[in-house]
RNA sequence: GGGGCAGUAGCUCAGUUGGUUAGAGCCGACCGCUCAUAACGGUCUGGUCGGGGGUUCAAGUCCCUCCUGCCCUACCA
């Protein structure tokens, strides 16, 4: 990949006082399908993610638990590096704040920072609510009858508090900030974000306390032991520091700082599109060229949070629907930018009728008529007609419009595009009705088919970021070697050999039928089973064939109206 | 209080710089097909584009106003 342009894009790192939920493993699949998005279209990508492992709450955490801060983020930074693995994520690094070079690198921005005039030592006073861990202004709190203070937000008490500490000159960064926004229109998106960012900047920066006395779980800052860095400086700076900070001559820092995106949630925008630009600029550094903001979930329309109980465990979502489905479905379902609501009738729908319905079954139809037709290899087309060429060429475009859309990290959009060509794909099958013209030419049925499959190759390909394990399954089937996979095979440049012997398809993308049946056991005159899963369903009757398991191991299956007979002569109870 | 975003078919949403009969998917009805994962295709039903006013030859698209919902308004992350 030598010489190939290179891409960095980073996910936050994750703090590591929360169990890894649906909103990481978003943010993270973002960055994965981009940064697999542009491996296979020829870039030197860098993915970055990591874990933000410094801050009181974390060492609270450790302290209630009765254990060392290191050992406590040793096991709680494991979880989200076994997410990273069990999502399929391709991060080439994962970085933690407690390593060594990342206390090299913060405490050299630091140095930077100082010398250059932007770090100074004051005082910060406020009022401080020691159950918020939050300093409050004068106007947010109120004083009650009884004399005491109270944070207005919270109702916590508050004291007069009064500490050394290092501030960053952020307000003399307005200005520049302002003008590096106007001359990097694109920098923070989307733009409704923009927009926030911008109004927040113009109403005025105050100088950032970037030092804390009260706990000591942080880097320490340098030639002043009674202080450690205020956790979001030494954050941010991870991704200076995954590219070798503070040694710029590095390989790694020439090749990708700066980042060209980092995916962030809504909720740290500020941190990224402001504070982050401003310490950069500070320190004379080069500034990363986007941030995109993304929202957040509901789980069926409601807030998701800790005390409702209905915080969505990304492995638990995988396991019921499938890796691959659960992908294709957060960023399907969304704008992305948006936030959005998980809801299992929608799951089910877009797994259902997009991956099982529209493009599992339009591979598996295709194939099949190949492989029954065509002495099981791809066939040699003849001429195109119109219908045929029109087909190919909206293959063929595919790649210029969906990478347009990933670059501005428009994934519904990339993916409503391709499945335009899913739809038009199986309307041009029942046009052109190959099963008829299997006896009356079949030269022609042979070019058909030959278009299909060459269009459901391009699909495959562009889809492979997204739902790696399925497309790779699918372009299996079409005998598509491992190498000639990348971009630089979509269109004719890797179009499929005539000759190519392939095996008997099989299904891609699995239907999901609910039925209350599900997981329930029986016992009878046979012997005992349980009903593993639903295999078909009749629409209309709902007639729905079931996979059972008897207890000696065999599976069979199982029509329900069979069941329910069985279960009206009392030949079968249940368990 | 200040700033921003959104309100378009039953549901979820597209609608470029104002310009022919307002679109898609899902859902529903009907027809067709039978290669395929009881899948696919086609047709149809369905909208006073939140209310009101204005600019214009022409507005979902610009301006004003009102209503409704959401977000931001700094140092837990």
């Amino acid at each position: 990949m030598t010489g190939s342009t290179p891409f960095y894009i980073t996910t936050p790192i994750y703090y590591v006082n929360d169990k890894p939920h649906i909103g990481h493993a978003y943010t993270s699949l973002a960055c994965d399908v981009m940064a697999r998005f542009k491996r296979l279209d020829g870039y030197d990508v860098k993915f970055l993610t990591g874990t933000d492992e410094h801050g009181q709450k974390v060492e609270n955490s450790a302290n209630a638990k009765g254990v060392d801060p290191q050992s406590f983020t040793d096991g709680v930074s494991q979880n989200f590096r076994d997410l990273a693995a069990f999502m399929g994520y391709t991060n080439d690094d994962f970085i933690r704040t407690t390593e060594e070079r990342h206390m090299v690198s913060c405490q050299a921005l630091w140095q930077k920072l100082l010398e250059n005039g932007d770090i100074y030592l004051g005082a910060y006073e406020g009022w401080y609510a020691v159950r918020d861990e939050a300093f409050y202004t004068e106007d947010e709190t109120e004083k009650k009858p009884d004399g005491t203070r109270v944070a207005k937000a919270s109702g916590a008490e508050v004291a007069w508090m009064e500490e050394p500490s290092y501030f960053f000159r952020l307000s003399a960064w307005q200005d520049k900030l302002l003008a590096f926004y106007e001359a990097n229109p694109d920098f923070i998106l989307p733009k409704s974000r923009r927009n926030e960012v911008l109004s927040f900047v113009k109403g005025g920066l105050q100088d950032l306390s970037v030092s804390r006395t009260t706990f000591k779980w942080g880097v320490p800052v340098p030639n002043d032991d009674a202080h450690i860095m205020y956790v979001w400086l030494d954050a941010l700076t991870n991704y200076i520091t995954a590219c070798g900070y503070p040694d710029t001559n590095n390989e790694q820092y020439q090749k990708y700082w700066p980042a060209d995106v980092h995916m962030v949630g809504k909720d740290i925008l500020r941190f990224h599109a402001v504070y982050w630009p401003a310490f950069l600029m500070a320190a004379d550094l080069p500034t990363p060229k986007r941030v995109f903001a993304h929202g957040w979930w509901t789980n069926e329309g409601q807030k998701i949070s800790k005390s409702l109980g209905n915080v969505i465990d990304p492995i638990d979502l995988v396991n019921k629907y499938g890796l691959d489905q659960v992908r294709y479905f957060l960023l399907r379902e969304v704008p992305f930018g948006n936030d959005g609501d998980f809801a299992h009738s929608a799951m089910v729908t877009r797994m259902n009728s997009e991956l099982a319905n529209d493009l599992g079954n339009l591979s598996q139809r295709v194939l099949s008529m190949v492989v029954k037709n065509c002495d099981g290899v791809i066939p040699t087309p003849g001429d195109y007609t119109a219908e045929d060429r029109a087909m190919l060429d909206q293959a063929y475009g595919l790649l210029g419009k969906v990478r347009a859309q990933i670059d501005v990290q428009s994934f519904s959009d990339a993916i409503e595009t391709i499945w335009q060509v899913v739809r038009a794909s199986n309307a041009y099958v029942d046009q052109q009705a190959p099963w008829k013209l299997k006896k009356e030419d079949p030269a022609r049925m042979a070019t058909v088919l030959y278009v299909l499959a060459e269009t459901i190759r391009n699909i495959a390909l562009l889809l492979q970021p997204l739902m790696p394990t399925s497309m790779d399954k699918m372009l299996g089937l079409l005998e598509i070697a491992e190498g000639d996979r990348s971009f630089a095979f979509c269109g004719e440049a890797g179009a499929l050999k005539p000759g190519t012997a392939l095996e008997q398809p099989e299904g891609v993308f699995p239907r999901f039928i609910d039925h209350e049946e599900l997981d329930k056991s029986y016992t009878g005159d046979e012997g005992s089973f349980m009903i593993k899963r639903a295999l078909r369903q009749n629409p209309k009757t709902k007639e729905t064939v079931f996979e059972i398991l008897r207890d000696n191991g065999t599976v069979e299956e199982l029509l329900s109206t069979d069941l329910d007979k069985a279960k009206e002569k009392g030949a079968l109870t249940q368990v």
